[in-house]
DNA sequence: TGATGTGAAGTATTTCACAGCA
DNA sequence: TGCTGTGAAATACTTCACATCA
């Protein structure tokens, strides 16, 4: 089998939140153009985009609901839950703690780090705060796969290097910097003012053309 | 001049922040390799995504750091602030309201939206939440031109409707629900979870085939 | 019959490589 | 000389169109 394109897996949970949805609305089978519909992109895509898990539909009358969304679960790794830290306890870092959304999709929050003396050993929802100092130990000790990069900017490279000496593969970085990390180690950039940035952009184009 | 790819213009923001941060270090000149090594990507990209705003560069030197700073500024529309308005004010929609970093970037939130009763009339950082029945018309009076769409899933789409009936051309989604608008509205979807789920693919890649 | 799966065509984006200019 | 700007080549992605098969 092909090695599945990028922006492929970028639509592989999105397919995946169309299909529980319509699971949901007790539909047994979906097709190729439904999926789009939901998804917000064309049929040909859909199928192309199936095409590369292999093939999970049946001709003539399409995907069967449950199955697909069994099989692109097992594509995105999410048969069992995963193990997650915040590392930067701040404002943000204790939002991300108290978003439920994320449990409920497999994602455990089980560790949690500051630099901060006055936060470390407190309690938030369950989950102590640990030391920065502990982040290494921490992180084996906790077995954690994906880390919650919400430091200041200032420090989020130095982290992050610690992060994968420690042996975390995949991080979702929401300091407005870019991070230099070797091949094999997956970042995510998560950062809204570049998003507005780039709705800006857009409105600045519409006002100059019009 | 042709058209600015869409992938550029998602680099646009990230070269601008490195490029504020040349700035502060003093450094008045930049190269297509240095502005490249701190953005994470090539010379080469760098070079063919600055080309499409014009011959911004001198031969044998590189880009004048201001320079450059002000003429991306200007492609991004950021030379006046933007007004922009929450909908749904639940745990997220307070987190940004918080958030610092937009207005320092010039992204003002001037008004906020919510159903819920008990929030409506009570006053946050110095904008008032306003009833969701008011959407029309407070998004008219304010004179927003992005979105920040914070509502449950089940009513973004709906809530979206209002918006993009209102005038409002630029929308950042938070909802879990892939949102269907006219051409010319642009919208950039946010969700965490998808992110996640993107990570958890390449670490399922990854424990298999190792 | 009707919708998938997929080569092939069409676009978009990235990278190369070097002419051109300060 | 050294770095930008840019056609051209290479690659990646999307869309088309239709053979294929339940």
């Amino acid at each position: 089998m092909d090695r599945v394109p990028e922006q492929t897996i970028n639509r592989l949970p999105i397919y995946l939140r169309c299909l529980v949805q319509a699971a949901s609305l007790n539909m047994p089978v979906i097709n190729s153009l439904g999926l789009a519909q939901m998804a917000g992109t064309n049929a040909a895509q859909v199928r192309k985009d199936l095409s590369y898990l292999g093939e999970l539909g049946t001709r003539g009358i399409g995907y069967d609901v449950e199955a697909l969304i069994a099989h692109i679960s097992g594509e995105l790794g999410l048969t069992a839950s995963r193990r997650v830290a915040i590392v930067g306890f701040g404002r943000l870092g204790g939002s991300l703690l108290g978003y439920s959304g994320f449990s409920e999709r497999g994602f455990d929050i089980v560790a949690v780090f500051d630099a901060d003396p006055a936060k470390i050993g407190t309690s938030v929802g369950g989950v102590r705060v640990r030391s920065i100092d502990e982040l290494e130990s921490g992180l084996a000790e906790e077995a954690i796969e994906i880390v919650l990069l919400t430091t200041p900017a200032d420090v989020a490279q130095a982290v992050a290097d610690r992060v994968v000496a420690a042996g975390v593969c995949a991080i979702l970085n929401f300091a407005p910097v870019t991070l230099d990390v070797p091949d094999g180690v997956k970042v995510r950039p998560v950062d809204l003012s570049v998003e507005l940035q780039v709705l800006s952009f857009h409105l600045a184009r519409m006002t100059q053309e019009a």
